[in-house]
DNA sequence: TCGACACTAGACAGACCTGTCTGTTATTGT
DNA sequence: ACAATAACAGACAGGTCTGTCTAGTGTCGA
C-alpha cells in the first residue's frame, strides 16, 4: 500500500481517535470541529477532505463503536462453554464497561437523543441494536429457551435498562442486578 | 388574585407549555430561545423575566414533566386492587404512553444525553427517578417480595429499558415484552 | 387621571458553529 | 529533479445561539 495511503490512515485514524473520546465524552451535538481537530492535530481541511461533513463524521464514530463492540463481545463470549454462561456473561461484561472511568452511557442512546429521523446517527443505532437483539435471542435458543424470540427480548430490556441505570444513576452496580434478573428469567424460559 | 399576576401566570403557562411540546419534540439543545417565543406568542424579554435563563426554562420543563407522571402514576394505580396489579398497572401505563403519537422516550434521559454534571438536568432526573424507584421498591414490598429492594430495582430497569427500546426501536411493544418479565420477576420474587 | 407594571417588537452584542478557501510546506513516486 | 499529493495554518462567510437593551403599548388600581 503507497506511502499517502499511509498518511492519509493516519491523519484518519486519529480524527476518528479524537472524534470518540470528545464525542463519547461531552456529546456529538456539544462537541465541534474545531475541538476534535486540535485534538486530532490536523487542519479542518484535513477532516473535511475525509468524511466530508460533521454528520458522516459522526456516523463513523458510531460506525467504530458498533465494530469495536462486536469484536469485544464475541472475543469474550468464545471463553465460555455453555450458552447458558454466555448469556450471562454478556450482563458481567456490562458490568466491566460501567466500572471504567469514562464510562459515560450508551453511545446511540446518547447521540440519538437530538437526533433527527433520517440520520446517520439513526441508521447505525437500528444496525447495531439489531446486532444486539439477535446476539440475544440465538444465545437464548441455544440455551433452550422455550421461545427464544420472547427471551432475547427481555433480556436486551435489560440491557438497555442497566445501561440507562449506569449512566443516569451513577451506579455500576446496575448490572449485578440486570444479571441476577438475566438469571430468574433465563431459568423460567428453559423450564 | 389581582390580573397582573393572572396576566404573569398566563405567560408563563404558555411559556411552559411551548417549551413541553418543543423541548421533548427536537430536544432541549437543539431547540432554541426564539423557538419557543414563538410558539408561545410572548416576547424574548418575557420569558427571561420570568425563568432567567434558558437552563431555568429547561429545569422548569422537567419538573413539569416529573410532577405530570407522578401524579398520572398515582391517580391510576388507585383504580387497581392488589399490589400486584398495581405493580405491572405501570407496564400498562407504560404501553399507553408509548402508542401516543409524539412518543420520543423518557424526558430526562434525552436531556441528560449531553448534559454536563451538575446542570438542572441532572438535579430533577435524579429526583425523577428516585420516586419511580421508590415507588417500585414500595409496590414489591406491598406484594410481598421477599427482597423488595432488589425486586424494585429489576422491575426499574425493565421500565427504563422498555422505554428506550419503545423509542430507538419505534416500537410500542416493548411495553408489553416488559410486562411479561415483570410477571416473572414479580411471581420469582414472591414465591 | 396618573403612575406602576407587565408585556410587545425588535435591534444588538458577543460568542460559537459548520464549511470553504487561500497559500504554504513536506513528502512521495517517477 | 520534478510534478503530484496531502497535509498544514488560518482567514473568512454566513448562519445560529443566548442574553441584554431600548422603546413603545396597554391595563389596572388608587
Amino acid at each position: 500500500m503507497s506511502t499517502k495511503t499511509m498518511d492519509r490512515r493516519s491523519a484518519r485514524e486519529r480524527l476518528l481517535a479524537a472524534a470518540d473520546e470528545l464525542f463519547y465524552a461531552d456529546g456529538v451535538h456539544t462537541v465541534g470541529i474545531d475541538r476534535v481537530i486540535e485534538r486530532a492535530g490536523v487542519a479542518k481541511a484535513t477532516l473535511y477532505s475525509a468524511f466530508g461533513s460533521k454528520d458522516e463524521l459522526i456516523r463513523a464514530y458510531l460506525q467504530a463503536r458498533h465494530a469495536a463492540r462486536r469484536e469485544r463481545i464475541t472475543r469474550k463470549l468464545a471463553r465460555y462453554d455453555t450458552p447458558r454462561d454466555r448469556l450471562l456473561g454478556i450482563f458481567d461484561m456490562l458490568g466491566e464497561s460501567f466500572a471504567e472511568p469514562g464510562f459515560r452511557g450508551c453511545a446511540f442512546v446518547n447521540a440519538s437523543a437530538e437526533a433527527r429521523p433520517g440520520s446517520p446517527i439513526e441508521e447505525v443505532s437500528d444496525e447495531s441494536r439489531a446486532w444486539v437483539r439477535s446476539l440475544l435471542v440465538e444465545l437464548g435458543q441455544a440455551a433452550g429457551a422455550a421461545d427464544p424470540e420472547r427471551l432475547g427480548r427481555q433480556l436486551a430490556l435489560l440491557y438497555d435498562g442497566a445501561t440507562v441505570s449506569a449512566r443516569m444513576d451513577r451506579d455500576p452496580g446496575a448490572a449485578e442486578a440486570a444479571r441476577a434478573a438475566a438469571v430468574t428469567l433465563v431459568d423460567a424460559a428453559c423450564a
